[in-house]
RNA sequence: GUAGAUUUAGUGUAGUUGGUUAACACGCCAGUUUGUGGCACUGGAGAUCGUGGGUUCGAAUCCCACACUCUACC
């Protein structure tokens, strides 16, 4: 069982302040979700997970299946015991593959076949398998199984498969089993009248919870700002709302203003890899030579383990020789930075202040727009 | 001392009948990254081709001298 509970809504935004409460433990919304695609947020253990702020973490049925294998993960415990996190996991359910691997894959109204980029082993994905693998996983909250549609897409082809993705969560709905909570995803691209379709037929079913699927897939801001402020009314109020793929600040802080409880994204994780931190002021390219004699902390108003024992110059050198090292403690960092963010947020809400606050961060953060 | 080989960007190299802005890798500088196939992708700066002279319409490329480094021999 997964329920929301509302706390407090904003008065001067309507952002919702929450606490979605799960079968391993309270999430305090709006939260921001750590992806862990291969049973690991890379390079973090759970430990420095939990230290940094994560409450809630992903998983993918898509990666997962291939490795090791759901039967595997069940086998193990199921995906907590496995990878020894005892805090709630949502696994997404391949969906996005649908989009990222497109040139691997053909869509049918069954399902969609894939060609393993591994073997080249062929596997149909169904709105039925994707349940039974879900549950193998045995993940708090589940994705039902979607296709996210490129950005741009036809009006024709993105009528055709938001259409199908509904009958596609219809399945998922009649073939799930357990107590797991299945998540409907609307989808619907970026027009309106199709997202506000997704949204009724899907309403209908009453799943549990909802997410927007489908932006922040390239397109520019001012087209998931429009999406994203037209979509979240449609969703039920006493339910939780997901926002798929989003983890730039601006995003979240945007989808927080919007009535938005949830957001995950690799973008933390993966621009820490290649070598860059988000910050209190903005975005720091950890390579630029400007920081080669820079002996302070990467971020002086952050208290993460990065920024309480290292300096710039030591984070560059790592990074310029491309040891794991940096790798782990700029991705500490973007995670303590994001939660951190997420928690701020959290008490801006209660003071009924995220409007003011948004404007003072995006102002030191250094965005323009807005 | 003799013979041979070498000398092209910070480093390592390509450039085979002489022909427009001399190529590549690494390094350097900068940008991108948003439900993670790929620790990646995209740009940019940087070389009077060892030095001097000659042949030629034209030389990194051919010729001469010198210098440098390496190897072998005396």
């Amino acid at each position: 069982m997964v329920t929301y509970e509302l706390l407090h809504v904003d008065k001067n935004s309507g952002a919702r302040r929450g606490v979605i409460h799960t079968p391993h433990g309270d999430i305090q919304t709006p939260i921001f979700m750590p992806v862990g695609t291969q049973a690991t947020v890379k390079s973090m253990t759970v430990e420095e997970l939990k230290e940094n702020g994560a409450e809630i973490i992903l998983g993918n049925t898509y990666h997962l299946y291939f490795r090791p294998g759901d039967e595997l993960i069940k086998e193990a415990g199921g995906l907590h015991n496995f990878m020894r996190w005892d805090r709630p996991i949502l696994t997404d359910s391949g969906g996005f593959q649908v989009f990222s691997l497109s040139a691997l894959r053909t869509i049918s109204e069954e399902g969609v076949e894939f060609k393993s980029e591994l073997d080249g082993s062929k596997h149909f994905f169904t709105p039925e398998k994707v349940m039974k693998i879900e549950e193998n996983l045995g993940s708090d909250i589940m994705m039902a199984f979607d296709e996210c549609c490129p950005y741009p897409s036809t009006y024709e082809y993105t009528k055709k498969s938001m259409e199908r993705t509904t009958r596609w969560a219809k399945r998922c709905k009649d073939a799930h089993t357990t107590d797991q909570a299945l998540f409907g995803i609307i989808q619907g691209g970026f027009y309106e009248d199709l997202r506000k379709q997704s949204a009724e037929d899907l309403k209908a079913m009453d799943f549990p919870g909802y997410a927007i699927g489908g932006i922040s897939i390239g397109e520019p801001k001012e087209e998931y700002i429009k999406i994203l402020k037209y979509t979240a009314p449609l969703m039920p109020a006493d339910k939780p709302r997901y926002v798929m793929g989003i983890g730039s600040p601006d995003y979240l802080i945007e989808a927080a203003l919007a009535g938005i409880d949830m957001g995950d994204c690799v973008l933390p994780t993966r621009i820490a890899r290649h070598g860059t931190a988000m910050t209190s002021h903005g975005k720091v390219v950890v390579r630029n030579a400007t920081y080669e004699h820079d002996y302070g902390p990467l971020d002086e108003e952050c208290e993460c383990y990065t920024c309480r024992n290292y300096t710039r110059a030591y984070l560059r050198h790592l990074v310029k020789c491309n040891e794991i090292l940096g790798m782990r403690l700029l991705s500490i960092h973007n995670i303590y930075f994001l939660t951190n963010l997420m928690k701020r947020v959290r008490i801006e809400i209660e003071n009924d202040n995220l409007l003011n606050f948004s404007k003072e961060f995006y102002k030191k953060y250094g965005y323009t727009k807005e």
